[in-house]
DNA sequence: TCTTGACTTAGACAAAGTCCAATGTAGAGT
DNA sequence: ACTCTACATTGGACTTTGTCTAAGTCAAGA
């Protein structure tokens, strides 16, 4: 994710200090943030940065496809920097805890045609939930 | 789901007026209604209703499994009277329709050991998104 | 260095959900 | 049938998460 700032600029991103912040914030391979703790980090080095500048920065990087939208919960979305090899999640139902997940096959190929429905299918997501052992132990 | 009143008088519910109506909003095989939704199908037949007991009485049925909470979007929950055959949801990515559907296999025999950190797993789900019929016509 | 359109800001607003004290009532016991 | 009380409901305030807007700021091309 280091060459993330070039691959944007090529882009025709203008590059502010603002949008360098919260992408150095996503930078690391098993980070899921949430929005708002994205905005946290981002102030530790950003005072001055709003929360509104976090949302549209996220939402960009969204767009461009260089980071995921993960909902595991219904509660804050979060956002994963690892968009280039595609990968599921394991979630602990207890604290949150947030892995990812590389499981065998193709989940696409488990939906029969005449469960389709006439749907063009793009893509499957999978959440794995159970109790992680930090957890388990207590 | 018809006898559903009877299953949760048998586990010691107090059967109300208010909880009766949520329940029969809920009846339906391939219904997936939000807690607003379900408020306001509720409030048509029992019109001083209040939001919070739609809320709790919610919150009770998933508890007692009887309904599934499915969050597909990062919005508003959606509650799924479908709980008693497991199943999967086919979203389109336009209008947000959920259809359920019965991928062939277990999704959670596809994640290796070694994949699995430790963590006691219970369940998968998977969310398959794509473009609704009716979307993809305009 | 000047200019300009894109970016950021603060704060108001909105949607979804939770919490609480006051009030109401289902069902057990008589 | 009546009473009692623990449990359920109510309405409204509050929280969390996210969006929008008008005014100010600034990156980068000329």
């Amino acid at each position: 994710m280091s060459d993330l700032l070039e691959r944007l600029r090529d882009r025709g991103w203008r590059l502010t200090a603002q949008r360098r912040v919260v992408a150095e914030v996503l930078d690391g391979d098993h980070v899921h943030y949430t929005a708002d703790e994205v905005h946290a980090r981002a102030a530790d080095r950003l005072p001055e940065i709003a929360r509104a500048t976090v949302y549209n920065t996220l939402s960009e990087l969204v767009a461009l496809g260089e980071v995921l939208e993960v909902s595991t919960d219904g509660r804050a979305k979060r956002y994963d920097p690892n968009a280039r090899h595609t990968h599921q999640h394991l979630v602990c139902s207890r604290c949150g805890t947030i892995r990812d997940v590389h499981p065998t096959g193709d989940p696409l190929a488990a939906l029969p045609e005449q469960e389709r429905y006439g749907f063009a299918i793009a893509e499957a997501t999978v959440t794995y939930r159970g109790v992680c052992p930090n957890c388990n132990d207590s």
